[in-house]
DNA sequence: TTGTAAGCGTTATCAT
DNA sequence: ATGATAACGCTTACAA
């Protein structure tokens, strides 16, 4: 089999005893074209199974209609989701997503944004990494006059569009759902504190008991650990204590949740009983836990809609007026608290 | 702020009284450069914050380093850890990596590849979707002299690089297993036969049957459904038969399985004790539940890994002796059953 | 409506 | 070791 060459629009006006801007405007279908021609041309060009070269179009252009997108990792239900709406809304526009993740590492993080930037995508979205707070890499984006929307996790000043939840309400709301079911002493399972999201959930979480005049115990509030193996012994330590909690906020993620649920359930501590549990998140398995497990919706998929139509209005926008370019506007999405039975006490 | 124009090679050639030619030998360090010319390019570039065109390399090049995937979902653990896979392996290589998602839609899974053909990616990795069998889209991309390499859900007859799991075995050993334990009656959900894995798994499951010499009843076999609340009726029929089964190999995946546990839950039947469960695909919540579920892991990261290995030595091949490209070799990775809780009767 | 020609930012092939 | 130049495939003024 001989190398065969990719055809290319010469060899289509070639074919046709046209010229190769005849063949462009009719691939694009530009208005100033003959519709006879015009049908001919994409005829043969199906025949002789032209590809056009993105590559090329988009050097010329100056455009990719590409958007890049950088998340620790893709397959953590939260991002996954935010992904899939993006793509979604994107795809109809044409758009093509190239997707990156940073495995929650800095320098990997500061590689994929250069690695995009050099692809000349039109749009860089990104949660950045828990690993480290140096922001230059995306400073140094904006710089280069690249579109830049943060979401979830944001870098919070660094002006740029972005889109969160209101993470400390809604850890508000969990918490404040715990003690109306009658649990006092409530525990706090951290995340990683350099990151915004999570100490919103601690300040959620503080501010709740503050409402309802409840006592802090600082002994309650565990640091986040990366491991499983710790999280397991963090919580088996909590629920040895002389005066146990009676109900811990997993405010890292539902897999915390999950892993009290489990010293609990090997603990032979009753939930909701004798203890209440409340995740992060929504992972599909706390449908089906049992009990299942109460714990809050970011709106994922949302989200990632949010952040393609922010896109495409700004790029409108700018298309339009000048200098409205990378306004920091920011839109927040209200989670939603879903109460099921792992702090559902039958009193 | 004005619009800034990026800094290419000839701004840096300009800026040091050099030309371009001297200035992309320094940056992709060709050994025909000066080493003290060499340095002091790569040190003003640096200074002069420029970026490499990609688009304009690749397109020069012929190649662009960057590998595309198409999955039905990324939101599925097993399709999101390949994805890792695939990803970390090539990452250290320089390679990139664009994803698309099929959404199991044929028509999108269509245009995904000829997106990704547009793009010039070097190597095109997919898992079919479960919507249509005319993979002429991939036999057009073959005749591109595209790479192809498929895994898990592939299309057989098509000669491409296939990574597998040895499907077949798999599920022959989870039946047996249930019968080792003492399950008689074997109720099937199915996945969707359209695709061989599936009924790789079908086959499997009548095999262990047959080699223990049980019954084959047709009506412990479930067709797939689409949607849970199908699945759930369905098995909630099964276990109300007058003679229903005792065991559920929910071979589609651990999701179905999961909704057995669900309804088995519901209606007081005991798991392990009065009904078997066995799931598919080792979700993380698999672990969790109580009891944990009994599935068996695709080893999806080291398929990952497979997959980018026998690119880049297909690759090399390929650069050494003319013709072996394409060559349709598979490689087939054993899966390993997870035996836990929901088949472990205590006799 | 169609053709001509320049240019997007690189790299490769010649020279020098 | 460095420079000049063509080419990758496409789009887009401008001209006809």
């Amino acid at each position: 089999m001989k190398p065969k060459k990719r055809v290319t629009i010469y060899d289509i006006a070639k074919k046709l005893n046209l010229t190769a801007s005849s063949v462009s405007r009719a691939l694009n279908n530009s208005s100033h074209v003959n519709e006879n021609t015009k049908q001919l041309i994409l005829k043969t060009a199906a025949e002789m199974n032209y590809k056009p070269n993105s590559l090329a179009s988009n050097l010329r252009k100056g455009k990719t209609q590409t958007i890049g997108v950088v998340v620790p990792r893709i397959n953590q239900n939260f991002f996954a989701n935010v992904i899939s709406g993006i793509e979604e809304a994107i795809y109809q526009k044409g758009y093509n997503l190239i997707i990156c993740q940073s495995n929650e590492n800095h320098e990997k993080e500061v590689q994929c944004v250069n690695t995009l930037m050099n692809q000349h995508v039109d749009c860089i979205v990104i949660s950045v990494s828990a690993d480290g707070n140096d922001y230059s890499h995306l400073q140094n984006a904006l710089d280069h006059n690249i579109q830049l929307i943060q979401f979830d996790r944001v870098a919070e000043n660094l002006e740029t569009l972005k889109v969160i939840n209101d993470t400390e309400q809604a850890s508000f709301e969990a918490v404040s759902h715990l003690i109306e079911q009658g649990y006092k002493r409530i525990a706090l399972l951290e995340g990683p504190q350099v990151l915004g999201i999570f100490r919103q959930r601690r300040d959620g979480y503080l501010n709740a008991l503050k409402t309802n005049n409840l006592p802090v115990d600082e002994s309650l509030i565990i640091p986040n650990s990366w491991t499983k193996e710790q999280t397991t012994a963090n919580v088996r330590a909590l629920l040895s204590m002389p005066n146990p909690p009676d109900a811990i906020f997993a405010s890292r993620d539902d897999f915390s949740a999950l892993g009290v649920l489990e010293v609990a359930n090997d603990m032979g501590v009753k939930v909701p009983e004798e203890l209440g549990i409340c995740g992060y998140s929504n992972e599909a398995f706390t449908q089906i836990t049992s009990p299942s497990i109460t714990t809050v919706d970011q709106h994922a998929v949302y989200i990632g809609q949010t952040v393609s139509n922010l896109y495409f209005h700004e790029a409108e926008a700018k298309g339009k007026e000048k200098e409205s370019r990378n306004s920091p506007k920011t839109i927040s999405i209200k989670p939603k608290l879903l109460i099921r039975g792992s702090t559902q006490r039958n009193k």
